[in-house]
DNA sequence: GTATTTGCAAAAGTTTTGCCCGTGA
DNA sequence: TCACGGGCAAAACTTTTGCAAATAC
């Protein structure tokens, strides 16, 4: 693990980074790095966007015995310190994704399920117009959009 | 109740008239009219959105013994005929609200938790963008995006 | 060494299911 | 009449909590 090593490239959040600044969060709080917490936050790097149970199974894969109490209390814990957010998607699973990854909204489909990513720049106009409206600044990496998917409306018709 | 007196207003979609199209819905599924479905009905469209405990909770101060149990079913049986559809708002708790109701999409404050509504209108043009770019029809009624209120962000510094 | 974390088990909360009786058409 | 619906109780899940043992620093 070459932690600190970190230097000056701050417009570069890798893999690596986020792995230090894991490191760097938790101590700056008086917290304990573990195996645990590195493997769910990998976890949630890897998925992309996942649940709890979802974070938990990857987990179970890699090494044994990490209790899905665990999970939960770390990703609390990871959402406490802005290095994860959850939205809710679909059936009421939270699901988990980075903190930093503000590179998509989600469409969720009401018939099939399936969850689209598109950019968040698709909504920079509503988010203006919303904060002009009410001052509620939206955030675009946390939007769940319901309706309903090309395929599906075509299979509609 | 005086129902029966809609007459030939169909630009008014008032409460009467929510409660002929439950019993016109109902009859032609071959399904029956009774107490609990108009009440929970009527639960959702007066408070406008509401989980489930709440629907019942409103209803057990009208009338007495009416279950959780049936509260859950007959929600799921409106959706089936497409009177009220729900969200997923803040924490996985799920709201229902009348169908027809596209007169709002939720902002909901990850700080405090408050629920602001505002115009469809406003994501009129995200609407399209979303349309254009992957063919993905948001149902702005049912939106959920998350952020942060102006009320919150004032606090914060 | 010691305060933080974890695992385990049990509790708490929410939603679903099975079964039998009551009721609407 | 008699199939549909509702109430009750229990099951099934998901998430949280308490506590003793393990562990990072």
């Amino acid at each position: 693990m070459t932690a600190g090593a970190a230097k000056y490239d701050a417009d570069m959040p890798t893999e690596v980074e986020t792995e230090t600044e894991l490191a760097a969060v938790l101590r700056s709080k008086g917290l304990r790095m573990t195996a645990q917490r590195q493997l769910v936050l990998e976890a949630v790097r890897a998925l992309g966007h996942a649940t709890p149970e979802q974070i938990h199974e990857r987990i179970r894969g890699q090494v044994d015995g990490v209790n899905i109490t665990t999970v939960y209390r770390t990703l609390d814990l990871l959402e406490e310190l802005q290095l994860v957010s959850h939205t809710h998607l679909s059936h009421g699973a939270p699901t988990y994704h980075l903190a930093g990854d503000r590179g998509h909204a989600h469409l969720v489909c009401h018939r099939c399920g399936r969850i689209t990513e598109v950019e968040p720049t698709l909504f920079a106009n509503a988010r203006k117009e919303v904060a002009d409206a009410t001052g509620f600044i939206m955030d675009v990496g946390h939007v769940a959009v319901f309706g309903t998917c090309a395929e599906c409306l075509e299979k509609d018709q």
